[in-house]
DNA sequence: CTGAAAGCGCTAACAA
DNA sequence: TTGTTAGCGCTTTCAG
């Protein structure tokens, strides 16, 4: 059996009670008691129970990550992945743990609290879209401390965090323009918060720029590297292709990159391509990838300083904005002079 | 506050101890009170607390799934990140969490095991080398239904769940051998297991084509990119370079083939090149790879079915091997005729 | 500054 | 077939 703080209590000859609030740095106990409290712990190698704590409600140094989404979607899923781990790392490092809730079929989130906060986390991590009403006011009246991971969304209990994609698509149009293009197209326009945020930063900027935002160069579809494969072939096919084109995310940059190939048009020569993302493989495509990098350290040491906050200073959530790199590498280059 | 059982008890007159029973499929309750139970339970929403089954040793429907290297590793972990999604996907199928445990440093077992069995997880699924008699006698008492990812340990109560590295690799070696290859290299020798598996079976089947094994073209690596570039570079400016390399991983192929590329040799005109793993990208990479596709929907479903038989029904630890299929694209080809 | 009592939700053992 | 009692390890009153 471990070893409890009645153990502890009974080697220094004073109560469970006392133990606990000496483990836990209460004030209430004499620094000398604390101190062979805290060693004979030590030596006994004890472990407090988290499940003991969470049974009555206290904390439990654990924070739920939320994979709701269908498998279907498991291309931009890469990217989630990657982030995941960057924050599983994170939280190890404070001292918290993660506690997986991976479903098949994107659920509500009432119905994701239900299912998780049974287990005591002290916090959720989320990714999921919200999309009616009844999302967002399980987020308003929950009680757990939450981050919701790419949303513009906050309430008390809730801090969402804004990736660069805004910003980032506006940078990743200055860099095209500054080499000269101006027929710029986007590929993988969707209804998902981040498509509609690296849209809104395109447009901006190509509105800023003096251009025409000219939709037949906006490809509504899919982020993996298929969709980015069927929009990089369309494309080629206009009559008057784009020379330059920013797609979705890192994947759909490599499909696009294919696509083009296809048509008999290269990267960087005859078309420029820039993704979002940057993951791990983006810079060894070929030719390698020229993407905003969203900076996951940024947003894993965030995402749990955030929660962390709220569990242990009962601070209110927020609104946080990460703003992501533009990493130039080979996929983009000066516009192709007319023959 | 949550239903509980003593919730269900008041509402249909009855015990705390008989909603137990019956929710738990007991023969000790007449069927009459069991139906008004259930009914009740999912009238009242109710959800059983694993923090207050886990605290009397009883099943949590959670099991542990860690992450034991140093951060260095991290290419090796696209493959056990997959790995890792898979298996989160199949063990929400069959109703059990994941709870992660995620290190920054390699450590002992032992240890392990003390961080993450007072969260009251019924089974441990890890990934870790088995380095030192330590680790090893850890696994042989422990009282925890264990998976081993990879490798070829069983005990009692762990099963070993070998991939099918060694037969992949034979399976590799004759599908060059049959296109007419002869001089076939073999890049990422190291001291993981799965390294020193894949080896040997790239050894005997060169053997078995009457073939000599040459030392200088086998290659001690990493298994990341940058080391199959590293890799590439030096088969091909070897005097008299192969003319097939089978690569540790998928990673290491795209390194290999870049770095191949450096030196003026293209694949898979004139060199093939074969990688392990089958990630989701190798698809797309630039030829499209051939791969042994070490079948991770197979080894997650061995993994959880495995642990779930150990948990439930208390079998015993086993050895599984997960046989791989060699996934042939566009990497590997004809050898190149002699001019 | 310290301790005794109670209870979180559940189940195993024992009793009826 | 059903119920009573006790206890898992911890923390929060409340009393010394």
């Amino acid at each position: 059996m471990a070893v409890t703080i009645y153990d502890i209590a009974k080697e220094v000859n004073t109560s469970a009670v006392t133990v606990s609030l000496a483990l836990r740095g209460s004030k209430r106990v004499s620094a000398a008691t604390k101190e062979r409290i805290v060693k004979t712990a030590r030596k006994l190698g004890y472990q407090p129970n988290p499940l003991a704590r969470g049974l009555i409600g206290a904390k439990t140094k654990t924070f739920a990550f939320v994979f709701n989404y269908s498998s279907a979607d498991f291309a931009h899923d890469l990217s989630y992945m990657e982030l995941f781990h960057v924050i599983a790392q994170e939280a190890s490092k404070q001292d918290y743990k993660l506690f997986v809730h991976s479903s098949m079929t994107a659920k509500p989130i009432q119905e994701v609290f239900s299912e998780v906060i049974p287990y005591g986390v002290d916090g959720v991590i989320l990714g999921t879209n919200i999309n009616n009403e009844t999302d967002r006011q399980a987020l308003e009246q929950t009680q757990v401390p939450t981050v919701l991971l790419g949303r513009d969304f906050y309430s008390e209990k809730v801090t969402g965090l804004v990736y660069g994609g805004y910003q980032g698509a506006r940078q990743a149009v200055k860099h095209l323009v500054e080499r000269g293009h101006r027929r710029i197209a986007f590929a993988g326009k969707s209804n998902i918060e981040a498509s509609i945020r690296r849209l809104a930063g395109y447009a901006s900027a190509i509105a800023e720029a003096g251009l025409q935002v000219d939709e037949e160069l906006i490809i509504e579809s899919g982020w993996d590297v298929e969709a980015g494969e069927i929009a990089g072939v369309r494309l080629a096919k206009l009559p008057q292709p784009p020379t330059a084109i920013i797609a979705g995310t890192d994947l759909m940059a490599i499909g696009v990159i294919a696509g083009l190939k296809e048509e008999g048009l290269n990267v960087p020569d005859d078309v420029s391509v820039i993704g979002f993302d940057n993951l791990h493989i983006s810079r060894f495509s070929i030719p390698a990838l020229t993407t905003n990098d969203m900076r996951r350290d940024l947003i894993a040491a965030s995402a749990v300083s955030s929660l962390i906050d709220m569990v242990e200073k009962d601070s209110e959530g927020q609104r946080v904005t990460i703003p992501s790199d533009l990493v130039v590498r080979d996929s983009t280059g000066k516009v192709k002079p007319l023959v």
